[in-house]
DNA sequence: ACCTGAACACCGTTCAAGT
DNA sequence: ACCTGAACACCGTTCAAGT
């Protein structure tokens, strides 16, 4: 009995998707291209459209699997913790919140994100479901703009400016979900 | 006396800036080309190098102008109120938030639309340059999204889906601006 | 100071044809 | 079913040279 399942080529989606995700590591989202995808599997570009319909057909899929690391959704779990969550899975590749934020705009239905933080609301909250999608939403902006900075950081010129980004990044995102979270009616006082 | 000033050459960085803009508008953010900004210029594509660095360069000088469109800090002006000017002037060209989240990483000071926020939250709140960070993140990430399916939107197929897309947005960037004005101590209770 | 001309090293995508 | 080969219509950027 064979580990692998039967294939007559060389290649299916979820392994493509699963080298992509190694070059977005590796290289970031701008040399995420479709032909270094191939050079990379040893194929001529081509062979992709067999398997995808586009580079956004593929991102798309990239993007799901960058959700799939989310823990399931949790009833009753701090809304913090399901954040840092989320912000976890993003962080967990380069440019994640990136290729995230720019395919998860088609998606119709709600979002294996978006369940574990309506999860952590109060199920007295009124419009939990909108309250949830803009808990991702700030949470999308903010991880965005945060690998930016990294990647910017990376190949710029060493600055004298103060820049404590890590320090900062941490403080900000907290300070937003302490707003959301007063906001929604949990951890009513901190002072 | 001449109306505009004295150049020698025929473009100038502002008003390269504001054809970028135009095209940004007129054709989405993926269609706006070094190449098809020369041309709109009669111009060769190296032309543009010698008044910006690189594309960055330019989408920065871009993203600045969006922003110009924020109206002055307002002091004790309503949390809602600042938020929507900001949503407002991202909204104000196809893609807008997508190219400031794209180039606004780079920036290292406050920007004219943390002002505003930050002018409309309360004094007494403890780390208000982090909040007003903070709410900015949230109408970055939010708008992003929208813009992004309105592009989806317009070259897809006549989906029979529920997507009362107007409605839903609006409802979910006031429920994200409502959490954060509570959490700011703002309008402390609705019900 | 400002721009041209030409080149370099790339892109995403399509499509007939192979196996 | 899965992939090759070849082409099409593009990209951002550099750099010597012109005016």
């Amino acid at each position: 009995m064979p580990m692998t399942p039967a294939r007559t080529g060389r290649h299916d989606r979820e392994h493509i998707v699963g080298i992509a995700l190694d070059l977005l590591d590796r290289y970031g989202l701008p040399d995420l291209t479709m032909r270094r995808l191939a050079t990379e599997l040893e194929v001529q570009p081509s062979a992709l459209y067999w398997h995808f319909d586009s580079k956004q057909d593929l991102l798309a899929a990239v993007s799901d699997r960058i959700l799939a690391r989310i823990p399931a959704a949790e009833p009753g779990a701090d809304l913090l913790v399901a954040a840092h969550a989320v912000r976890d899975a993003l962080l967990s590749y380069r440019d994640g919140a990136e290729v995230v934020l720019s395919s998860a705009a088609l998606r119709p239905g709600r979002s294996r994100a978006e369940d574990a933080l309506r999860a952590a609301l109060p199920t007295a909250l009124p419009d939990a479901g909108l309250a949830a999608t803009a808990v991702l939403q700030f949470i999308l902006g903010h991880t965005t703009l945060v690998q930016q900075r990294m990647h910017g950081e990376s190949h710029g010129a060493a600055d004298s400016a103060v820049d404590p980004a890590d320090g900062e990044d941490a403080a900000v995102f907290a300070a937003g979900i302490a707003l959301l979270s007063r906001g929604a009616g949990l951890t009513p006082m901190l002072r």
